[in-house]
DNA sequence: GCGACAG
DNA sequence: ATCTTGTCGC
């Protein structure tokens, strides 16, 4: 069954239905404004999948140097599919597990995913922030909603990003990179501090936080593989 | 109304 | 996200 004729069907469940007005609710609840003081330590989530078993990592690093402070993992059964505007569903429970694991709370959570840059302006970064009660940036590979406008200032690299109006994301070339990645609000943060911090982190086409999030949580699967192995 | 759709 | 060979380019 093609994947977007599953889609369909899913959206037409009531389940989806509350789902999208809890959305819409909490999506009332973010905080577009930043919490004041410069953010000392940022960390970055991020998820890998096997099967039905879910490896998630929180890693820690230093707003300056970038140097890795805390890495904190979590594994957990997957209890959602992947959805589209649903992504929250599926990997809150590994994000906030993983996260809570760490000795000291972030200045500020990057989360894999858009933030208000989504249909009902709450994706998994204002899902997290908002729940967590924590600072959190979106940002996503690809794009979800919507339109890409003309870059404003002289650089041509960040196109903003207007959904209902406003510019509620950008879409930024980091330098060398082929391709985007789009940065948003998830909480407790302004739309340029968002910006800003995701520039300053990114070393590679992907915010230091985030890459090495990704990193561990591949390897923590890898790992968790090898060792199920080993036991047969 | 139709299509597209983060990870 | 994950699967997965060959292939292009530094």
């Amino acid at each position: 069954m093609p994947a977007n004729r599953f889609v369909a069907i899913m959206t037409a469940m009531p389940l989806l239905d509350r789902l999208r007005r809890e959305q819409r609710h909490l999506a009332s609840l973010v905080t577009e404004e930043d919490a004041g003081g410069a953010a000392e330590r940022i960390a970055g989530v991020d998820v890998a999948y096997d099967a039905d078993r879910m490896y998630t990592a929180a890693v820690c690093v230093d707003a300056i140097t970038l140097a890795v402070v805390e890495v904190a993992m979590a594994t957990s059964a997957v209890s959602f599919p992947y959805i589209p505007t649903y992504l929250a569903r599926r990997e809150f429970p590994g994000i906030e597990a993983a996260v809570r694991r760490l000795s000291r709370k972030p200045d500020v959570l990057m989360v894999d995913g858009h933030g208000r840059l989504h249909p009902a302006r709450f994706g998994v970064a204002c899902d997290v922030g908002v729940r967590l009660d924590i600072p959190t940036i979106g940002v996503a590979k690809h794009p979800l909603a919507g339109r890409a406008m003309k870059p404003s200032g002289g650089d041509k690299a960040t196109i903003p990003i207007a959904l209902g109006g406003d510019t509620r994301g950008y879409a930024w070339v980091p330098p060398g990179a082929a391709r985007p990645i789009f940065v948003s609000i998830g909480h407790r943060i302004s739309l340029a501090t968002a910006l800003d911090l995701v520039r300053r982190t990114t070393q590679s086409r992907y915010p230091a936080p985030l890459a090495l999030a990704d990193r561990a949580s591949k390897e923590m699967k890898r790992n968790e593989k090898r060792e199920k192995g080993g036991k047969r």
